[in-house]
DNA sequence: AAGTTAAGTGAATAAATATTCATTTCCAAA
DNA sequence: TTTGGAAATGAATATTTATTCACTTAACTT
């Protein structure tokens, strides 16, 4: 018998991905994702119960890489300052390098389509993360700040930048992102 | 002979809004918007040629009244960062008593439905606050960075601020404001 | 190499949603 | 107080888009 192609699933993420970026959630059709994944609508549906399903596979799968990119080269024996810049480079290249990504969270954790379950595994995965945040007030080297207040500071800028800044003619230069890590590190150092 | 309700077109826009924030997007439906505004359906077609021309309306909207906002106790004859910071609050405030306003701008942003000329045009109301910065940094006040870096930083923090922060029993303390503009004063000055 | 089973296809169908329009309601001028 | 005309209505219709399914194709088994 035929069996399954393991990587269809990954084409078909990307492709819907991408659709999403360019044209975003509203404007999604099956039919334009099967049409970019190069395969027939009914294929969809062997890899995804229905649109829905996919949707939520979709916002799980990027959550989960995008943690992962975060966590490279975190090493809790170096000094506070490393990892944090460490971490702010992680996510800043990897927003940068996967723009899609961003606008992908921010379209679907509005709509009717993710489920609430979803939404909360996501938040989970935060956790070390602010963790990290409370050493630092703890060694007094940033503001003795609500640490939600502290995610949303960072995060919003660094999607919003690379955002703006993704398109190749336009990426920003290593100097330009040490210039906004400099902006960053003198917001929330203490 | 029955007059237009000049009211009505208003009323419209903020039930549409409102659904956006709530649904996104991707959920929006006319007989919803109707349902929301109290009305019939068919009074949506009185009102707008159609969805994208509600849409578009819509966003063309809520960008001059945030700008107006915006520039509220302005007066370029007070020292810079007595004005930032007016222009930063404004822009927090507005962000986080009309949370639907980011949510809208962000998904309309992406979407088939809005016009370029539309964006564009939203564009060019930013131009006084590039100017603002740029007299910053001829005063030698902030650092000297690319203008969209810096209004990327900018917006992104305090848009994701106020969407985490809208809810009326998660509202920003006046302290929090002060913590986050000391943040973001941070950040930016020289 | 014939048989078996699951993957793949895309036209056909179902479901969701935008838009129209025949009718009714309301206002203002005559 | 009648009446002309625009606003409002919402069931009916048109359109768009998700989903199904009868059929074909490909890979593995005996």
């Amino acid at each position: 018998m035929k069996s399954k192609d393991e990587l269809k699933e990954g084409i078909i993420i990307r492709a819907t991905l991408q659709l999403i970026f360019r044209e975003g959630l509203a404007g999604l059709k099956m039919s334009d994702i099967a049409k970019q994944a190069s395969i027939a609508v009914g294929t969809l549906y062997i890899y995804f119960k229905n649109k829905e399903d996919l949707l939520n596979h979709l916002f799980l799968h990027f959550k989960r890489e995008s943690m992962t990119q975060l966590a490279q080269k975190i090493d809790f024996s170096l000094p506070f300052k490393v990892n944090f810049k460490q971490l702010w480079f992680n996510y800043l290249t990897y927003a940068i390098d996967n723009p899609e990504q961003a606008t992908l969270l921010e379209q679907l954790h509005c709509s009717p389509y993710l489920r609430p379950e979803v939404i909360e595994e996501t938040d989970k995965l935060l956790q070390p993360i602010r963790e990290m945040l409370n050493e630092g007030k703890r060694q007094m080297l940033i503001k003795n700040i609500d640490n939600e207040l502290i995610l949303a500071f960072l995060s919003g800028s660094i999607n919003l930048i690379a955002r703006r800044f993704s398109e190749n003619d336009r990426k920003l230069s290593p100097e330009q992102r040490e210039q906004t890590f400099e902006m960053t590190w003198d917001a929330v150092r203490a």
